[in-house]
DNA sequence: TCAATATATAATAATATGCTTATATAAAAC
DNA sequence: GTTTTATATAAGCATATTATTATATATTGA
Protein backbone atom coordinates (compact mmCIF):
# COMPACT_ATOMS: atom_id res chain seq x y z
CA UNK A 1 0.00 0.00 0.00
CA UNK A 2 1.37 3.53 -0.72
CA UNK A 3 3.42 5.80 1.48
CA UNK A 4 1.69 8.69 2.91
CA UNK A 5 -1.49 7.54 2.58
CA UNK A 6 -4.07 7.40 5.57
CA UNK A 7 -6.36 4.46 6.53
CA UNK A 8 -8.97 5.34 4.98
CA UNK A 9 -7.45 6.33 1.51
CA UNK A 10 -5.95 2.78 2.09
CA UNK A 11 -9.33 1.32 2.93
CA UNK A 12 -10.48 3.44 -0.56
CA UNK A 13 -7.89 1.41 -3.14
CA UNK A 14 -8.82 -1.71 -1.45
CA UNK A 15 -12.89 -0.75 -2.21
CA UNK A 16 -11.83 0.68 -5.60
CA UNK A 17 -10.20 -2.52 -6.58
CA UNK A 18 -13.24 -5.02 -5.30
CA UNK A 19 -15.81 -2.51 -7.25
CA UNK A 20 -15.76 -4.17 -9.93
CA UNK A 21 -17.97 -7.06 -10.76
CA UNK A 22 -15.24 -9.21 -12.18
CA UNK A 23 -12.76 -8.83 -9.53
CA UNK A 24 -15.33 -8.71 -6.66
CA UNK A 25 -16.14 -12.63 -7.66
CA UNK A 26 -12.44 -13.62 -8.03
CA UNK A 27 -12.52 -12.47 -4.38
CA UNK A 28 -15.65 -14.09 -3.96
CA UNK A 29 -14.39 -17.47 -5.14
CA UNK A 30 -11.27 -17.59 -3.64
CA UNK A 31 -12.97 -17.41 -0.31
CA UNK A 32 -13.67 -20.85 -0.34
CA UNK A 33 -11.04 -21.66 -3.03
CA UNK A 34 -7.68 -21.74 -4.61
CA UNK A 35 -8.59 -21.63 -8.34
CA UNK A 36 -6.27 -21.00 -11.54
CA UNK A 37 -6.89 -18.55 -14.11
CA UNK A 38 -8.61 -20.81 -16.84
CA UNK A 39 -11.51 -21.15 -13.89
CA UNK A 40 -12.42 -17.75 -14.25
CA UNK A 41 -12.22 -17.60 -17.86
CA UNK A 42 -15.15 -20.38 -17.90
CA UNK A 43 -16.76 -18.83 -15.32
CA UNK A 44 -17.20 -15.62 -16.63
CA UNK A 45 -17.14 -16.37 -20.21
CA UNK A 46 -14.38 -14.00 -20.68
CA UNK A 47 -11.39 -13.66 -22.50
CA UNK A 48 -7.80 -14.94 -20.60
CA UNK A 49 -5.99 -11.45 -21.03
CA UNK A 50 -9.00 -10.12 -19.40
CA UNK A 51 -8.86 -12.22 -16.07
CA UNK A 52 -4.93 -12.19 -15.91
CA UNK A 53 -5.20 -8.54 -16.05
CA UNK A 54 -7.93 -8.49 -12.56
CA UNK A 55 -5.57 -11.14 -11.12
CA UNK A 56 -2.67 -8.82 -11.51
CA UNK A 57 -4.51 -6.25 -10.01
CA UNK A 58 -5.58 -7.71 -6.81
CA UNK A 59 -1.62 -9.26 -6.76
CA UNK A 60 -0.04 -6.31 -6.91
CA UNK A 61 -2.36 -4.96 -3.97
CA UNK A 62 -1.82 -8.01 -2.26
CA UNK A 63 -5.01 -8.85 -2.14
CA UNK A 64 -4.40 -12.33 -3.33
CA UNK A 65 -1.59 -14.85 -3.77
CA UNK A 66 0.30 -15.88 -6.43
CA UNK A 67 1.54 -19.74 -6.55
CA UNK A 68 3.22 -21.46 -9.94
CA UNK A 69 2.34 -24.97 -10.26
CA UNK A 70 3.90 -26.44 -13.15
CA UNK A 71 2.49 -24.82 -16.33
CA UNK A 72 -0.49 -23.35 -13.37
CA UNK A 73 -1.11 -20.18 -11.56
CA UNK A 74 -2.94 -20.54 -8.72
CA UNK A 75 -4.36 -18.05 -6.60
CA UNK A 76 -5.32 -18.10 -3.39
CA UNK A 77 -7.14 -15.09 -0.92
CA UNK A 78 -3.84 -13.52 1.25
CA UNK A 79 -4.99 -13.45 5.12
CA UNK A 80 -2.42 -12.28 6.01
CA UNK A 81 -3.32 -9.09 4.08
CA UNK A 82 -3.05 -6.00 6.09
CA UNK A 83 -6.77 -5.02 5.13
CA UNK A 84 -8.03 -8.40 5.19
CA UNK A 85 -10.41 -7.71 7.69
CA UNK A 86 -12.03 -5.32 5.56
CA UNK A 87 -12.25 -7.38 2.74
CA UNK A 88 -13.53 -10.60 4.77
CA UNK A 89 -16.17 -8.54 6.45
CA UNK A 90 -17.29 -7.30 2.53
CA UNK A 91 -17.15 -11.17 1.54
CA UNK A 92 -19.37 -12.47 4.32
CA UNK A 93 -22.18 -10.08 2.88
CA UNK A 94 -22.27 -11.59 -0.06
CA UNK A 95 -23.89 -14.79 -0.78
CA UNK A 96 -22.05 -18.07 -1.69
CA UNK A 97 -20.89 -18.24 -4.95
CA UNK A 98 -19.33 -22.05 -4.84
CA UNK A 99 -22.17 -23.04 -7.01
CA UNK A 100 -20.00 -22.18 -10.26
CA UNK A 101 -17.85 -24.35 -9.68
CA UNK A 102 -20.61 -27.69 -9.65
CA UNK A 103 -22.28 -25.69 -12.58
CA UNK A 104 -18.64 -26.00 -14.15
CA UNK A 105 -18.33 -29.72 -13.85
CA UNK A 106 -21.84 -30.44 -14.60
CA UNK A 107 -21.31 -28.47 -18.10
CA UNK A 108 -18.29 -30.54 -18.71
CA UNK A 109 -16.22 -27.47 -19.00
CA UNK A 110 -14.42 -27.72 -15.62
CA UNK A 111 -10.73 -27.82 -17.07
CA UNK A 112 -8.75 -30.66 -16.03
CA UNK A 113 -6.29 -29.09 -14.26
CA UNK A 114 -8.34 -26.75 -11.70
CA UNK B 1 -29.94 -0.37 -7.65
CA UNK B 2 -30.18 -1.70 -11.63
CA UNK B 3 -32.80 -4.52 -12.27
CA UNK B 4 -31.29 -7.42 -13.80
CA UNK B 5 -27.90 -7.37 -11.56
CA UNK B 6 -27.08 -10.09 -9.18
CA UNK B 7 -26.57 -9.11 -5.19
CA UNK B 8 -22.43 -9.74 -6.22
CA UNK B 9 -22.99 -7.33 -8.90
CA UNK B 10 -24.87 -4.28 -6.83
CA UNK B 11 -22.53 -4.89 -4.24
CA UNK B 12 -19.68 -3.89 -6.70
CA UNK B 13 -21.58 -0.75 -7.94
CA UNK B 14 -21.26 0.25 -4.02
CA UNK B 15 -18.08 -0.74 -3.45
CA UNK B 16 -17.08 1.39 -6.31
CA UNK B 17 -18.47 4.24 -5.16
CA UNK B 18 -17.61 4.05 -1.80
CA UNK B 19 -13.64 3.14 -3.62
CA UNK B 20 -13.20 7.30 -3.99
CA UNK B 21 -11.31 8.59 -0.43
CA UNK B 22 -13.80 11.59 -0.82
CA UNK B 23 -16.86 9.79 -1.17
CA UNK B 24 -15.73 6.98 1.54
CA UNK B 25 -15.06 10.08 4.17
CA UNK B 26 -17.88 12.08 3.34
CA UNK B 27 -19.89 8.29 4.30
CA UNK B 28 -17.70 8.11 7.37
CA UNK B 29 -18.44 11.52 8.44
CA UNK B 30 -22.15 10.79 8.12
CA UNK B 31 -21.95 7.83 10.23
CA UNK B 32 -22.33 9.72 13.33
CA UNK B 33 -23.19 13.08 11.98
CA UNK B 34 -25.44 15.39 9.61
CA UNK B 35 -23.45 17.59 7.98
CA UNK B 36 -24.19 19.92 5.21
CA UNK B 37 -21.80 21.10 1.61
CA UNK B 38 -20.34 23.31 3.20
CA UNK B 39 -17.98 21.32 5.62
CA UNK B 40 -17.52 18.51 3.27
CA UNK B 41 -16.09 21.56 1.14
CA UNK B 42 -13.96 22.78 4.28
CA UNK B 43 -12.55 19.48 5.54
CA UNK B 44 -11.76 18.41 2.20
CA UNK B 45 -10.44 21.64 1.09
CA UNK B 46 -12.24 20.45 -2.26
CA UNK B 47 -14.39 22.99 -4.44
CA UNK B 48 -17.98 23.31 -4.01
CA UNK B 49 -19.04 21.44 -7.35
CA UNK B 50 -16.61 18.53 -6.86
CA UNK B 51 -17.98 17.91 -2.99
CA UNK B 52 -21.55 18.40 -4.67
CA UNK B 53 -20.93 15.94 -7.22
CA UNK B 54 -19.39 13.11 -5.05
CA UNK B 55 -22.62 13.73 -2.60
CA UNK B 56 -25.12 13.30 -6.06
CA UNK B 57 -23.27 9.88 -7.09
CA UNK B 58 -24.24 8.79 -3.24
CA UNK B 59 -27.46 9.94 -3.12
CA UNK B 60 -28.30 8.57 -6.43
CA UNK B 61 -27.23 5.50 -5.66
CA UNK B 62 -29.50 5.60 -2.44
CA UNK B 63 -26.57 5.63 -0.24
CA UNK B 64 -27.25 9.05 1.35
CA UNK B 65 -30.49 11.15 1.95
CA UNK B 66 -30.71 14.89 1.45
CA UNK B 67 -32.77 17.35 3.12
CA UNK B 68 -33.36 20.90 2.40
CA UNK B 69 -33.11 23.27 5.56
CA UNK B 70 -33.60 26.66 4.20
CA UNK B 71 -30.28 27.49 2.44
CA UNK B 72 -28.77 24.56 3.68
CA UNK B 73 -28.73 21.08 2.07
CA UNK B 74 -27.69 18.41 5.02
CA UNK B 75 -26.78 15.11 4.24
CA UNK B 76 -27.28 11.89 6.56
CA UNK B 77 -26.62 8.12 5.75
CA UNK B 78 -29.67 6.59 4.28
CA UNK B 79 -29.98 3.73 7.11
CA UNK B 80 -33.26 2.20 4.96
CA UNK B 81 -30.49 1.61 1.90
CA UNK B 82 -30.70 -2.22 0.64
CA UNK B 83 -26.73 -2.46 1.10
CA UNK B 84 -26.76 -0.83 4.29
CA UNK B 85 -25.27 -3.74 6.15
CA UNK B 86 -22.39 -3.76 3.52
CA UNK B 87 -21.95 0.35 4.25
CA UNK B 88 -22.01 0.09 8.05
CA UNK B 89 -20.03 -3.11 7.68
CA UNK B 90 -17.30 -1.15 5.86
CA UNK B 91 -17.34 1.97 7.91
CA UNK B 92 -16.83 -0.50 11.22
CA UNK B 93 -13.60 -1.31 9.66
CA UNK B 94 -12.54 2.50 9.18
CA UNK B 95 -11.01 4.41 11.95
CA UNK B 96 -13.23 7.35 13.56
CA UNK B 97 -13.24 10.66 12.12
CA UNK B 98 -14.73 12.70 14.14
CA UNK B 99 -12.26 14.82 15.10
CA UNK B 100 -12.17 16.64 11.39
CA UNK B 101 -15.38 18.24 12.64
CA UNK B 102 -13.22 19.41 16.41
CA UNK B 103 -10.56 20.62 13.65
CA UNK B 104 -12.99 23.16 11.81
CA UNK B 105 -13.68 24.49 15.58
CA UNK B 106 -11.00 25.14 15.91
CA UNK B 107 -9.59 26.37 13.03
CA UNK B 108 -12.56 28.86 13.63
CA UNK B 109 -13.38 27.59 9.92
CA UNK B 110 -16.50 25.29 10.91
CA UNK B 111 -19.27 27.21 9.08
CA UNK B 112 -22.35 28.76 11.24
CA UNK B 113 -24.65 27.14 9.09
CA UNK B 114 -23.69 23.15 10.36
C1' DT C 1 -36.54 44.23 -5.36
C1' DC C 2 -31.70 43.46 -4.99
C1' DA C 3 -27.54 41.48 -3.14
C1' DA C 4 -25.43 37.74 -0.74
C1' DT C 5 -25.11 32.95 0.41
C1' DA C 6 -25.47 28.01 -0.40
C1' DT C 7 -25.82 24.78 -3.61
C1' DA C 8 -26.64 22.38 -8.07
C1' DT C 9 -25.73 21.68 -12.78
C1' DA C 10 -23.46 21.80 -17.33
C1' DA C 11 -19.52 21.77 -20.28
C1' DT C 12 -15.00 20.66 -20.81
C1' DA C 13 -10.52 18.56 -20.33
C1' DA C 14 -7.26 15.41 -18.24
C1' DT C 15 -6.70 11.02 -16.53
C1' DA C 16 -7.89 6.31 -15.49
C1' DT C 17 -9.98 2.02 -16.59
C1' DG C 18 -11.03 -2.25 -18.94
C1' DC C 19 -11.37 -4.56 -22.99
C1' DT C 20 -9.36 -6.45 -27.36
C1' DT C 21 -5.65 -8.06 -30.26
C1' DA C 22 -1.18 -9.54 -30.70
C1' DT C 23 2.85 -11.37 -28.80
C1' DA C 24 6.01 -13.30 -25.24
C1' DT C 25 7.19 -16.72 -21.79
C1' DA C 26 7.36 -21.01 -19.55
C1' DA C 27 6.28 -25.68 -18.53
C1' DA C 28 4.64 -30.18 -20.46
C1' DA C 29 4.01 -33.53 -23.87
C1' DC C 30 5.39 -35.68 -27.84
C1' DG D 1 13.76 -29.96 -30.16
C1' DT D 2 9.16 -28.89 -31.62
C1' DT D 3 4.40 -28.41 -30.44
C1' DT D 4 0.84 -27.66 -27.20
C1' DT D 5 -1.05 -25.63 -23.14
C1' DA D 6 -1.40 -22.09 -19.63
C1' DT D 7 -0.49 -17.74 -18.62
C1' DA D 8 1.52 -12.99 -18.69
C1' DT D 9 2.40 -8.75 -20.89
C1' DA D 10 2.16 -4.88 -24.13
C1' DA D 11 -0.18 -1.72 -27.20
C1' DG D 12 -4.19 0.49 -28.65
C1' DC D 13 -8.77 2.07 -28.24
C1' DA D 14 -13.26 3.17 -26.33
C1' DT D 15 -15.41 4.51 -22.30
C1' DA D 16 -15.70 6.19 -17.62
C1' DT D 17 -14.29 9.17 -14.05
C1' DT D 18 -13.00 13.36 -11.73
C1' DA D 19 -11.69 17.96 -11.40
C1' DT D 20 -12.21 22.72 -13.08
C1' DT D 21 -14.65 26.68 -14.77
C1' DA D 22 -18.70 28.91 -15.63
C1' DT D 23 -23.43 29.41 -14.87
C1' DA D 24 -28.08 28.54 -12.91
C1' DT D 25 -31.24 28.16 -9.01
C1' DA D 26 -33.09 29.02 -4.63
C1' DT D 27 -33.29 31.00 -0.14
C1' DT D 28 -32.29 34.80 2.98
C1' DG D 29 -31.87 39.36 4.42
C1' DA D 30 -31.36 44.29 3.60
Amino acid sequence: MGIHLTEVENAAVVLKLLGDKTRLMIVKLLENNTCCVCEFVEIFQASQPSVSQHLRKLKDAGIVTEERRGQWNFYSLNRDYDYYSLVEQILKQLPNQDHKFKELEENGTRISCC
